[in-house]
RNA sequence: GCCGCUAUAGCUCAGCCGUGGUAGAGCAGCUGACUUGUAAUCAGCAGGUCCCGAGUUCGACUCUUGGUGGCGGCACCA
């Protein structure tokens, strides 16, 4: 006699064995309808599990995350029983849910084209109307391999055979179609009312690049068709906000066949560009950096030395000069080694933390470049940190202190940090490991923010901190980093006398708030839809005449406005000032000001934003005080300048 | 690198298959008129080695094939 209590804190008896569908169709009608799964003291079940004892019920819905996710995963299986129905011979072998969506990866003769795509949708279509029965099931293993032997699917006997143990393994049967699956999965096939493939590609079998190649199909299902409009339209959102698109229209930068991969930055980008290492070369000198410079071309010797050319020499560009190879500087790391070792350094000397904004190339895998995002000539916002071992906690801290400061300003409130701890594989002894990574650990609770532990992620030469910030598409990009290192020091050399008068080697700490201006102004231009903030913004504001009689006030007023250091431009051109209106608000230029007769007259000008809005005129005292209160705020958030206020 | 798709004017894109006969639009540019009050003034002109190479053909932007770049994924990312 199961006493059932559901979320609210109802409680509700039963006098026998009750499966969660009888539960929801007691609760009521609607609800029955609605039922998708259920959750029985926190665990994710089907609607046919049968409660037995006295739990804690749920039952979940479209409207629940959870609900979606098994939506999905039914329409993974939704999807694969349409394939099948259509190609009898494609292989099935793998179905998971991803974010917003599913994907199902196929062995077949031949890759699918857009075409099957929409007849799959239409079977799918057609499976739904069916309303087939989903029906859970147990096998042994040895029945199991034995039946997906005798349909063929080469692929799902060798997931079975990877099962350890002899498990008990469920399957999910719908019509003519059954599945090895964990479940837990809608009820019925005619449960579906919102999905759509999206997509075809390639993907290895097991994500293994050794392995063959199978064809997966990308897949989005929602509760309703209203949020799968609402999903689309995101993707939309995300579309004109590329920054590649946007990089081209805002006249940021360019890339063309001769240099795949190497960006070449236009005024406007460049202006960009220079003025977030402007601002990046005050904040790490407010932080102790000394700023050094290292050459671009290095003797190949080095790269043996210090290890990155036996792992790396296909993705390094090498240069012959001399009869000598030389390679283009993929890291900047082992030349900083080289700065820290001329000359004799004290423990005295330490911690030394040296900075470059480093140019680096590498020869990324041709398929792996993506815009901005992913380049092979890129700058690294890079620094290294020589300290001892007791020195790690602090400097880490007074880094993190730098990351938040520069995301702020930013506009990033919303940072993911993670912590990836020793790899099987390592240098260094276990009591160092320890120490470095109880380090990272203190340094990572006093910020109290909440953060993910990787187990087994670290670099063989120590663990790691990577620093993640949220866009507002609500996309999750890493730049930031700092790994401690125990190897490379001594690989190249590296010693400070200490207190004793013995040599010691210190620890070393890569790092980089941004990770590189390339990638980082990417992020930027998306998370603004290209829309910078004042201080950002190539050109702040210009000035636009009504007529040729202005010309001079306004080339007065722009010469002005740069005396005072704000990058201002002028528009005299003979048109109408709603065109020009129109041209610079495309542009994103933060401030449009309007000069006719009246403001001539009067010695003021009328200022309008990109946004539309109308500010009235002002005298230029007022126009700079403004403006330089917009600049002033950086990119940071109302409510975290508020934040501070309050502090 | 792998799978698929793709490349036409400065930009955005038609035309290309069925049916091979060297291309068209809008915007931008230039010239002229208009001197204009907050998101597109009008008219005219000019603009193309149809990504590169080879093949098929009397003839290739179009078909076949090999490159290169780009796009969507996968793999990789010091």
């Amino acid at each position: 006699m199961p006493k059932v209590t559901l979320p609210d804190g109802s409680v509700r008896e039963f006098d026998q064995a009750v499966s969660i569908a009888d539960i929801a169709a007691n609760i009521g009608a609607g609800l029955a309808k609605a039922a998708l799964a259920g959750r029985v003291n926190g665990v994710l079940v089907d609607t046919s599990h049968v409660v037995t004892e006295d739990s804690e019920v749920a039952i979940v819905t479209e409207r629940d995350e959870d609900g979606l996710e098994v939506l999905r995963h039914s329409c993974a299986h939704l999807m694969a029983q349409a394939v099948q129905r259509l190609f009898p011979k494609a292989q099935v072998t793998i179905g998971p849910v991803i974010e917003d969506g599913f994907f199902y990866d196929f062995a077949f003769e031949r890759p699918f084209t857009p075409e099957d795509l929409e007849a799959i949708e239409k079977v799918m279509n057609d499976i739904v109307k069916e309303d087939l029965t989903v029906e859970r099931s147990v096998m042994s293993r040895d029945d199991a391999v034995k039946l997906f032997e005798s349909m063929g699917e080469a692929y799902k006997v060798e997931i079975l055979k990877s099962i350890p143990g002899d498990e008990e393994l469920s399957f999910y049967k719908q019509g003519d179609f059954i599945d090895l699956c964990r479940g837990p999965h809608v009820p019925s096939t005619g449960k579906f009312k919102a999905f759509k493939l999206t997509s075809v590609a390639g993907a290895y079998w097991r994500g293994d690049a050794n392995n063959e190649m199978l064809q997966r199909i990308y897949g989005t299902a929602w509760g309703d068709k209203k949020d799968l409009k609402l999903y689309l339209q995101r993707l939309e959102e995300a579309e004109k906000r590329d920054h590649r698109k946007l990089g081209k229209q805002l006249e940021l930068f360019h890339f063309q066949e001769e240099a795949p991969g190497m960006p070449f930055w236009h005024p406007k980008g460049w202006t960009l560009y220079q003025t977030i290492q402007e601002y990046m070369k005050k904040k790490q000198q407010n932080h102790d950096y000394l700023e050094i410079r290292t050459p671009q071309l290095v003797d190949y010797s080095l790269w043996e030395k210090s290890g990155h050319a036996a792992k790396f020499a296909d993705e390094m560009f090498s240069v012959e000069s001399d009869n000598r190879m030389y390679a283009i500087k993929p890291m900047n790391c082992p030349c900083h080694v080289q700065v820290f070792n001329q000359g004799l350094k004290s423990y005295r000397d330490l911690p030394m933390r040296l900075a470059e904004f480093g140019s680096c190339h590498r020869y990324e895998p041709s398929g792996s470049m993506h815009g901005l995002m992913r380049v092979r000539s890129f700058v690294q916002d890079d620094g290294h940190i020589f300290c001892t071992e007791d020195q790690i906690q602090s400097e880490v801290a007074d880094f993190m202190d730098l990351l938040f400061e520069v995301y702020r300003d930013f506009g990033f409130d919303d940072i993911i940090l993670r912590l990836s701890t020793r790899p099987e594989k390592r240098v260094g002894s276990d009591e160092l490991w320890d120490k470095a990574e109880q380090s990272l650990k203190d340094a990572l609770n006093a910020t109290g923010l909440p953060w993910e532990l990787l187990p087994g992620e670290g670099a063989f030469y120590g663990p790691k901190i990577e620093y993640s910030l949220k866009d507002c598409m609500g996309r999750i990009q890493q730049c930031g980093t700092i790994q401690v290192d125990f190897f490379t020091p001594g690989r190249l050399g590296a010693t400070y006398v200490a207190e004793d008068s013995s040599r010691k080697e210190p620890v070393m700490l890569h790092r980089a708030v941004l990770g590189s201006f390339e990638r980082f102004i990417g992020v930027l231009i998306e998370h603004y839809g290209g829309v910078m903030p004042t201080w950002l913004a190539p050109v702040q504001a210009v000035v636009l005449n009504i007529t040729d009689k202005q010309a001079e006030y306004c080339t007065n007023l722009k010469e002005s406005l740069k005396n005072k250091g704000f990058r201002a431009i002028s528009d005299l051109r003979n048109e109408k000032i709603g065109f020009k209106i129109r041209e610079h608000t495309l542009q994103k230029v933060p401030y449009l000001l309007v000069v006719g007769d009246k403001e001539v007259e009067s010695g003021t000008v009328a200022v309008r934003t990109r946004g539309g809005e109308d500010l009235g005129t002002m005298t230029f005292d007022d126009l700079c005080e403004h403006l330089s209160q917009d600049v002033a705020r950086l990119g940071r958030s109302p409510d975290t300048s508020a934040k501070q206020a309050d502090s």
